[in-house]
DNA sequence: CGGCATGTTGCGCA
DNA sequence: TTGCGCAACATGCC
């Protein structure tokens, strides 16, 4: 699921069930992913959500109260919505069950293969939600920020781009497809980069990221939502020749040798 | 069976 | 201090 554009529909999805409503029950069965059900029971039972946010790849979920519920799909978390009498689906690590102001109930489950996921609740914004960076989507994105950014380490670019510290909600799908289309080398030193290039890759950003939410919303099959991840070996979209594969950061990185060679 | 996977954290080492 | 490489986490899928 997760990657800025799959947890912004999923904010979308939990605000038009969440909204509003109040929570009439909490069932949290996996406590690695969700902590001890008590707290979380305590935290929300009674309450009513009064907004759904979402920075990078965190969301949260404010309630009446002042508490709120931080949410963080890990790599295969995802929020479905069910009738309250539905049986648990298979993957099920959590669910809340709310009534909507009109008497109409829904349950929310979260589901997560891997449960690398996280559920936190809690009275006040927590670091890792208060030390993300600027998120493209919510800040827009700025050249001259962006040059700071990468000119203040020397790392390789796509390392950059994916620090939720520096830029908040760029995994390895959107860091290699705005790499693929700014045309830039994944392995080039950050603070090497030239004001062109830099300018290409903040265009890539400002292109990439809502292309990819329109992708997604569309239920786009993800081999049609980006040119080079998971492509190795296939012809590069744009020159033909065959895309190559490195590993950086212990992540898979695909690039085309030839239009993304460094100068 | 082996290998790979959208994320994050922590450790050893240069 | 900074950055890199890698293992770990836990499971599904091809």
């Amino acid at each position: 699921m997760p990657e800025l554009t799959d947890v912004e529909i999923a904010r979308r999805h939990l605000e038009d069930w969440l909204k509003g409503a109040t929570v009439a029950r909490v069932e949290a069965s996996d406590e690695r992913v969700a902590g001890a059900p008590a707290p979380l029971r305590r935290a929300l039972l009674g309450k009513r959500v009064r907004a759904v946010r979402r920075r990078g790849k965190w969301l949260k979920i404010e309630l009446d109260d002042g508490g709120r519920l931080f949410s963080h799909l890990g790599m295969t978390g995802d929020w479905v919505c069910r009738k309250p009498t539905d049986s648990p689906e298979r993957l099920e690590r959590a669910r809340i069950d709310v009534v909507q102001r009109g008497g109409r109930t829904r349950s929310v489950r979260y589901v997560d293969a891997r449960r690398f996921g996280r559920l936190i609740a809690a009275r006040q914004d927590i670091p890792e939600w208060t030390e993300l960076g600027a998120d493209p989507l919510l800040d827009g994105v700025d050249v001259r920020r962006l040059e700071t950014l990468l000119q203040s380490h020397h790392r390789a670019v796509k390392s950059v781009l994916m620090d939720q510290a520096l830029l908040a909600g760029i995994g390895n799908m959107l860091a290699t497809e705005v790499l693929w289309h700014a045309r830039i080398d994944p392995r080039t030193p950050s603070d090497t980069l030239k004001r062109p290039e830099i300018a290409r890759i903040a265009k890539a950003i400002e292109t990439v990221v809502p292309r990819d939410l329109r992708e997604a919303s569309a239920q786009s099959p993800p081999e049609r939502r980006f040119a080079a991840y998971r492509r190795a070996g296939k012809p590069c979209p744009r020159c033909g020749t065959k895309l190559v594969s490195v590993s950086l950061d212990g992540r898979t990185t695909v690039f085309c040798p030839r239009c993304q060679a460094r100068s």
